[in-house]
DNA sequence: AATACAATTGAAAATTTTTTTCAATAAGGA
DNA sequence: TCCTTATTGAAAAAAATTTTCAATTGTATT
């Protein structure tokens, strides 16, 4: 039980969700290992934990667990299916993607304000979010 | 016919494919406004175009457009099923898309080099690419 | 520990999105 | 115009996601 668990039933407890085996199950199998994961590949890990798992809960835990700010989405691979949990950053922070492995690292510096004020006052857009999402090869894939 | 549809034109039979009236038809799609389109809505429009049209070839032309650098996936959208055209840039660039609308604008000034070059040396991943997409809400909108 | 209640779940079915297959068509060079 | 081959549309298949609904389970309260 580490602190990421801790402060994942908290959020949920918090909010008013319950604490369910099938969401233990979702989150273990994502927390396992520092890789993104599509449903499909949750699915499978996550009844290894809890036998009982429907696919169709897998998404739905995917949804309540993005919108706690719990996972993030991964875009950069074939097609968008993909999920990483949310391990330290707190408020904004970005991904670092192994296109090989597809393991993610986290990281908060992003260097982009003054670019973005600019480009706000340029194009006359209120900008209000950004997404930045580097790719590359870990250290194990090169 | 702008310099776009040109510089469309040319791209294409460089790389030895054809010019065709489906392919024309999804790009007057996507070029008639400056918004991101999924291929179901790209299809309803480039049907006015083209009557022929079929949906599967809007998804085959929006692979070998992406492929080519002709258009980019827009991800933030509920989903990231919609595509918009690269306008002007050439090279390494970006979007800023309205929330509400969809609109696109294009930009290539990108300060993260020696924030990117800092994440290298931490991560030890060889860093390829990256991808930022920034949202918020356009003039017309706010 | 038992109860009650509402949130949550899994299965099945439905829907939506995307891809494959294949014969017919059409683009572009000869 | 003819030829060759890339490209297309339709239909079917596959993959991804959502909806429906009765059964189950978490948790607050006895």
């Amino acid at each position: 039980m580490n602190s990421l668990t801790e402060s994942w039933e908290g959020r949920l407890k918090e909010q008013g969700y319950r604490l369910t085996k099938p969401r233990r199950a979702v989150l273990e199998a994502l927390v396992a290992e520092p890789i993104c994961l599509t449903p499909e590949e949750i699915y499978h890990r996550a009844r290894k934990h809890y036998k009982k798992l429907g696919l169709v809960t897998v998404y739905r835990t995917l949804a309540l667990f993005e919108k706690l700010g719990l996972v993030q989405r991964v875009h950069v691979d074939t097609g968008c299916h993909s999920f990483a949990v949310v391990r330290f950053a707190e408020g904004h922070h970005h991904q670092l993607v192994c296109r090989d492995c597809g393991r993610v690292e986290e990281f908060t510096d992003c260097t982009l304000d003054s670019m973005l004020a600019d480009l706000q006052k340029r194009t006359g857009f209120a900008i209000e979010t950004h997404q930045l999402e580097v790719v590359g090869r870990c250290p194990d894939c090169q």
